[in-house]
DNA sequence: CGGTCCATTGATCTGCCTCAATTAACGTGG
DNA sequence: CCACGTTAATTGAGGCAGATCAATGGACCG
């Protein structure tokens, strides 16, 4: 059922594409991919990227680094996920984007995809879907930002879950999370300390387990009631079919090492 | 030099306009424009709207109720600025949309738009660029949803300052800023004694002067500074041109009483 | 004149920060 | 094989920014 393609599986999440669509990308995708590591830029604040760049594996984040010096994660980037679809537009970056652990990045020419966008309309929406589901991720962080800091916390780990799983990147209840409490700490806009802590007491309430970069989620329904965190923003096709309140225990497709490789 | 048109006047801040295209802009938001009490919910979280809402004149918030029942300002929509350019693509909101003052709203065709889009790529390009940059201010709210008080509201007030006057609705150094100080409470995350007092504070290094609903900012570099602020993300076509640490004094355009009306 | 909305002030409390160590895991070179 | 450096997680103690609770004052209005 889940496509062997990254981009695909993600951009079915709004709805089911034509084969012709989903060869246009697999085409588009695989091609150009290059390796990053671990804690490099991927694209600098201030640069002009011409290519447009998408996470095939791995983990990356949105970032700046604020007046005081630290940096702030605005947005963990996950595989099916671009860089800056639309950075045509602009003339710069207003931030920068770091790979969090080795990455596969595909590099997309972008008047390929201008002019995909033109010929195929169905294709076009999906990509909009995925641009406006960031911008209401965006929102959710702005509301989140406000919160205790173990409801934030929960809200976040929630918001991953559902990601990867959309995905396909669950195993069970179970996914990989190769972040670093500093890292976790800068999306959350805590200190190092307290989000050790809350980590500890989300731990401790039996909400999460989480060792060797595997986190699990024994009861999702209850890490959602602590974070309260509703998946509509997330604006995915399944929202409604989808009984968030009881998980689906069983494999997803890929197996929890799908991405050790990288 | 300033069109009368408001949208004209948003989408001239990315590039200049074809008269053409600015014709066609003039067309379809002038038409169907509706008056909207202050207070009043524009757009409910989980509506799908048919027609696209623009702001003509007024002011008026993107929020959410949060999980622990306070409303959560994310953005505060502007004269020219949309509600949902997109939200066809999506199947319902995801937050909703209050007018704080009383509004003029325009509610473009969807269909007629998505015609225009195809057909006037300078125009699509321009409303891009709008989506872009609304996307660019809400990763600015995350970044600053975690700074001290005092900071985060001189950033605020520096970007309302600077869309402003990229609309052409300053008046020298004064600008019309008719937001409670609740409403200035719930999109900065503190709470109102909290936020009074950080007005207060500004005030008392003259760095603002905030009285009868008009800003004034007798010294915005000084400002800008207390607010780690920097109008980059903001993306404007004049960002390099001028020189924001000494704002021209004198009229720009709009007198400051062009709201007073509404 | 009372009611409502908003700004303001005082006093107390707390979630989170900061500073400062300690421990564990891992790799690397001698 | 061990000494050492490095990076990440953990713990303790004290301090502060900002929350909460509770009033008061002013402006506007019917």
């Amino acid at each position: 059922m889940m496509d062997q393609n990254i981009l695909v599986r993600k951009l079915e999440g709004y709805a089911p594409l034509k084969e012709r669509s989903k060869q246009i990308l697999r085409d588009l995708s695989e091609r150009q991919v290059s390796l990053v590591d671990a804690g490099s830029v991927i694209i600098e604040d201030g640069d002009k990227p011409d290519d447009i760049c998408l996470i095939v594996e791995g983990w990356a984040a949105r970032y700046k680094v604020s007046h005081e010096g630290g940096r702030r994660i605005m947005a963990f980037l996950l595989p099916g996920d671009f860089c800056e679809l639309e950075i045509a537009v602009l003339e710069q970056m207003d931030h920068a984007i770091m790979a969090l652990t080795p990455c596969k990045v595909a590099r997309l020419d972008s008047e390929a995809v201008k002019r995909i966008l033109a010929e195929d309309p169905a294709l076009a929406d999906a990509l909009r879907w995925m641009t406006l589901v960031e911008g209401a991720i965006l929102r959710q962080w702005v509301v989140n930002g406000r919160r205790q800091a173990s409801a934030a916390f929960a809200h976040l780990l929630c918001e991953l879950y559902i990601r990867m799983k959309s995905i396909g990147l669950l195993d069970g209840d179970r996914l990989l999370l190769p972040l670093t409490q500093e890292e976790l700490t800068d999306a959350l806009g805590l200190s190092t300390v307290h989000t050790n802590r809350t980590l500890q007491r989300l731990r401790e309430r039996g909400l999460i387990e989480l060792e060797g970069g595997i986190l699990a989620i024994p009861d999702f329904a209850a890490l959602a009631d602590a974070g309260g965190f509703d998946d509509n923003y997330l604006h995915r096709r399944s929202s409604r079919a989808d009984s968030l309140s009881r998980p689906r225990s069983g494999r997803w497709s890929a197996p929890i090492d799908s991405l050790s490789s990288a």
